[in-house]
DNA sequence: TAACGTTATGTAATAATATAACATTTATAA
DNA sequence: TTATAAATGTTATATTATTACATAACGTTA
């Protein structure tokens, strides 16, 4: 379960704006579209695109520049994340499969290492780019 | 098995340096170090990544803008690829599981989606750090 | 409520990452 | 050898992200 966060004002704008936009938006057209509400520079964005990803209400496709926001109520705050991404429509989405979540967030190998996060993105052509 | 590839000069220049670095490399990093070699512009550094990550010799951390020497000599030309990532002192390494591979390349959900690569990344404190 | 610490905001400048466009050269293969 | 593809060189520019500094709003608790 997500814990409640109070969003600031530029918080909110930026979250609704990409939450209403279903897809992944990328920070300058973010800014693009929030100007008329006042917010002016980038760094305004990023500083509430840092907070969002924070607590987890938005996440950031690595290999696009891009944020989408989370459609995984019981997401564990970024801390596992997994997409699907149209090579050619560029359309994103999360997935949320238990098992993947569950045997990812359990894996661990010789390396000493101690997995705390990972974040996964898969490729290829959704069902309507595969047809074409 | 990898295809043998014959690199241009600016593409062996750079797999090299990046190689005997033994860890990610930047970009801005990569054409600092080759300049005394005649690299001198980023678009010269950024066409030979393109084609080294193309062919799988390399291979890009997303989220570290960074590209790092391909260390698994069976690696499926950069279609199925997981790395470890320390937080704190941003050791990368490339992880070569065959049951994770196999689990990823087989990975499957009811999107209609045909999968046919993937990137994974995993975060935590290495070995190292751990102790600390 | 006053004082304090924390979080958020505003603004300007600039750093870091990456590509477009065009001309030329080198390698490959027909 | 010719033609085709791949690589190079060069300039300019686009895109993504942060530093630095000043101010304001918010939440806590004395």
């Amino acid at each position: 379960m997500q814990k409640e966060h109070n969003l600031s004002k530029n918080q909110k704008i930026i979250f609704d704006l990409i939450d209403k936009s279903g897809g992944p938006m990328k920070a300058y057209s973010i800014l693009f579209n929030v100007q008329k509400k006042g917010i002016k520079a980038p760094l305004q964005v990023y500083r509430a695109l840092g907070k969002l990803v924070e607590i987890g209400k938005i996440h950031k496709i690595e290999s696009r520049n891009a944020f989408i926001a989370c459609q995984n109520s019981s997401c564990q705050v970024s801390k596992a994340t997994a997409f699907s991404i149209c090579e050619s429509c560029e359309n994103v989405s999360e997935i949320s499969n238990s098992k993947l979540s569950k045997y990812l967030s359990n894996f661990s190998d010789n390396s000493g290492m101690k997995y705390s996060k990972y974040n996964l993105e898969f490729f290829g052509l959704c069902k309507k780019c595969k047809s074409k």
